[in-house]
DNA sequence: CGTAGTTTTGTTTTT
DNA sequence: CAAAACTACG
């Protein structure tokens, strides 16, 4: 009992508290992991069974430490406390019950490539024209439905105009489909387990009894579905404890419903309230700097995070030309602190808006022999390699999922084309029948002669693979798929670099299965193929990472959440591209903005020791070179919090090159690529005595001025011939002064 | 039926 | 600048 000493007033509140609806705003960095542990380790402590309890986290790493832990506090138990996110709780609730909606228990798990080849078909089917209604668009409408528990019925009810109404046909069409394969999506998860429990009261009694005690963290990025599961649960009993930060809500895009945390106390006009505002991660500025970000913001709770950590350094801004340049200061800079003895390359993470962001910081680590680690992007499991050899499995454990079945019937190459394909699926369709049923009688189908013979060896392959399953373990059936596929063998004739990351990614796979295997025997488990699928489905790229190897990570900001680094990197500060550039634009509402911001603050929450801020001037994106003024989000950092590393070295002006990017590749290349850039701009500078002419610099650039030295242009105001221009000085403060006189050169 | 070569298209963010 | 989608040829 006496670890609960260690938890301050707030904290210890929220961990007595465990009868009845409670509301716990955690602030960043204000130890809410801590309180959620050690209110679970109380509630065993105080008499509750490790059954009764469901936790509800954000990703599975998180519940995998979250259930050491508390193992680590109470010592016993810990196995049949449920911890686990939305998701997979869900998976394990469908498995056992999903029957009482028609389906298998031996559901697949569509992703979003599955999903998109089932919307293909349905579109094909139903004469959609896929160039007016893109693909993409019409799964992001779906799930849109989905995260709102709309039924293909109500989204036909509320359809008014064309478009609506063509989308809700396409809905209705792709979950029969889905039914057909015997399908779920991510999003069917959620809504068929609440529909489960609306349509059978019996099977909602029995796990509202099963969970008395229920914990949600990351409470603000729940949307509807999400809320409609955890209310029908909590129902019964109501103890219901929520943890969130509506500063923190980042998931909107998907769906997140911010309302369910701002409007918890009016659903639970009981709810005890616990507000967690002391941050132990970070230093002052850093929290300082984050608080006047999201201060900014119109739709939030208000609310000051403080701290009694040092002061520490300021947050540091350097601006580049390009992103080679910046990608380089980031490298040098954990090479830097990793030489010193400072950091370990754990210690640091380089965080970004988009994963394509990725490659140049990639690019410069592989130079620097800097060891590192890439979270999400192209996941593991989305390899074309996996991909086949998964969807051998997924054909075996589920006999009606086409998506599969049609994925491998010509991999490795059986002389099954297009065209036969394409006449065994109008088959099954007419017939009502499955495709793998469909070739299995394809002697029925006049139109495929031809290719019969291989057909009804493919179908033989398969049956052969299915009675063998039964009597080996996953990995030995793994291996067969790879054996008698020959699809290893193909590979290692091609001889090629490619093909062999491939057979290495293959081989990864085996140790994926084996470590499945090995995980389940350690629970007492069994590992079974529906299993180790359902992993591979929904174990995220962030799950996989192990604490103890010393690499340096690069992910989103989204990635980023939960995490916590001493030395934090936030790239691409650059209006267009944090905030991107859909969010900037409408100016009607802003709350697009907001949630860019929010991810600002997320963002500059990660760091405890140090947070560094870097953008480039120009940047390639999409093929292109760009143009981009200094993000919005610096400028609203107060100038005083901001370190810019060049005041030190202003009668050296030659200097700050070599700071910048300190070695001899970075100076050519800016040699080289400068130039053409330098010609473009020097003459515009000269002549904007006459006229109003484009600046050099803009809105939020690093400039230089003879007499005051270094500041960042805070406002520009075209005055007849000439622009006023405020600068906010590094020694100086704020100046205004014309363009034409102060001859200000951008860095 | 399969492949190589060509054109088009596209960006948030994730379970 | 890719990846994906399409086309034309063997």
């Amino acid at each position: 009992m006496s670890s609960y000493e260690t938890l301050n007033q707030p904290q210890q509140e929220a961990v007595l508290h465990t009868e009845g609806p409670l509301l716990i705003l955690a602030g960043a960095g204000s130890g809410k992991t801590r309180v959620l542990t050690h209110r679970i380790a109380y509630l065993i402590e105080s008499g509750v069974s490790p059954w009764n309890i469901l936790a509800i986290t954000f990703t599975n790493k998180a519940a995998d430490e979250m259930r050491q832990r508390v193992d680590r506090i109470v010592g016993t138990g810990r196995e049949a406390v449920w911890v686990s996110t939305f998701h997979s709780a869900c998976v394990r609730i469908l498995r056992r019950h999903i029957d009482f909606l028609g389906f298998d228990n031996h559901f697949a798990i569509y992703d979003t490539d599955d999903q998109k080849t089932v919307i293909k078909e349905v579109c094909r089917k139903l004469n959609v024209d896929t160039k007016v209604f893109k693909e993409k668009a019409l799964m992001a409408e779906i799930s849109h439905y989905k995260d709102k528990l709309y039924t293909p019925e109500d989204a036909e009810k509320e359809a008014y105009d064309f478009n609506e109404k063509k989308t809700a046909a396409v809905y209705r069409e792709y979950q029969a489909q889905l039914r057909k394969n015997n399908a779920l999506d991510f999003d069917d998860l959620i809504m068929r387990t609440v529909e489960l429990f609306e349509k059978h009261p019996q099977v909602l009694d029995y796990y509202q009894e099963r969970f008395r005690y229920i914990c949600v963290d990351e409470y603000q990025d729940t949307n509807y579905a999400q809320f409609r599961l955890v209310s029908l649960l909590a129902e019964k009993y109501r103890n219901l404890c929520v943890v969130g930060d509506d500063d923190q809500s980042i998931y909107r895009f998907r769906g997140a419903d911010i309302r369910n945390i701002l409007e918890f106390e009016q659903i639970f006009p009981d709810a005890k309230v616990v507000r967690l505002e002391q941050n132990y991660r970070s230093t002052q500025n850093i929290l300082e700097a984050a608080n006047h970000v999201i201060a900014n913001n119109t739709e939030r709770k208000e609310k000051r995070l403080w701290t009694e950590n040092e002061e520490g350094d300021k947050i540091h801004f350097r601006q580049f030309l390009n992103g080679f340049e910046e990608a380089e200061y980031v490298v040098g800079e954990i090479e830097k602190l990793h030489r010193e003895g400072r950091a370990g390359y754990r210690d640091c993470a380089v965080l970004y808006r988009t994963n394509a962001q990725s490659r140049l910081f990639e690019e410069k680590l592989l130079v620097a022999g800097i060891p590192y680690k890439i979270v999400g992007g192209i996941n593991f499991y989305s390899r074309k390699e996996i991909k086949d050899l998964l969807a051998y499995l997924r054909t075996i454990d589920n006999a009606k999922d086409d998506v599969s079945v049609r994925r491998i019937l010509n991999v490795p190459k059986r002389g099954i084309g297009d065209t036969t394909q394409g006449r065994v699926q109008e088959y099954a369709d007419d017939m009502q029948v499955s495709f793998f049923d469909a070739l299995r009688v394809a002697e029925e189908i006049p139109a495929v002669k031809r290719s019969l013979p291989k057909i009804d060896s493919f179908v033989t392959f398969i049956m052969a693979l299915r009675t063998k399953a039964e009597v080996l373990t996953v990995r030995e059936l793994l291996e067969d798929v790879i054996d008698s596929t020959g699809y290893a063998a193909d590979l290692e004739k091609e001889n090629t670099d490619e093909a062999k990351a491939r057979l290495e990614n293959i081989d990864e796979l085996i140790t994926k299965v084996q470590a499945y295997q090995d995980a389940m025997a350690e629970r007492g488990g069994q590992a079974t193929l529906s299993g180790f699928l359902e992993e591979v489905a929904l174990v995220a790229d962030i799950d996989t990472l192990d604490n103890a190897s010393d690499y340096t990570l690069l992910m989103t900001l989204h990635s980023a959440k939960g995490l916590e680094f001493p030395y934090v990197f936030i790239t691409g500060m650059e209006d267009g591209l944090f905030p991107g550039g859909s969010a900037i634009y409408r100016s009607e509402s802003d709350s697009a903005l907001q949630e860019e911001r929010r991810l600002m603050y997320v963002g500059i929450t990660r760091g405890m020791k140090s947070v560094t801020l870097t953008c480039a001037r120009q940047r390639m994106l999409r093929g292109e070179v760009q143009f981009h003024n200094v993000s919005q989000f610096v400028r609203e950092i107060p100038r005083e919090l901001v370190d810019l590393g060049y005041a030190v070295q202003e009668k050296k002006p030659d200097r700050e090159k070599m700071l910048q990017g300190d070695s001899v590749y970075s100076r050519m290349k800016e040699a080289f690529r400068a130039k053409p850039y330098m010609q473009e701009s020097r003459p515009r500078a000269q002549t904007s005595v006459n006229h109003a002419e484009p600046l050099e610099y803009g809105t939020g650039d690093t400039v230089r001025h003879v007499k005051f030295g270094v500041g960042i242009v805070t406002d520009i105001k075209e005055g007849g011939r000439d622009y006023e221009v405020t600068v906010d000085f590094d020694r100086f403060g704020v100046k205004k002064m014309f363009a034409g006189f102060a001859r200000l050169k951008k860095i």
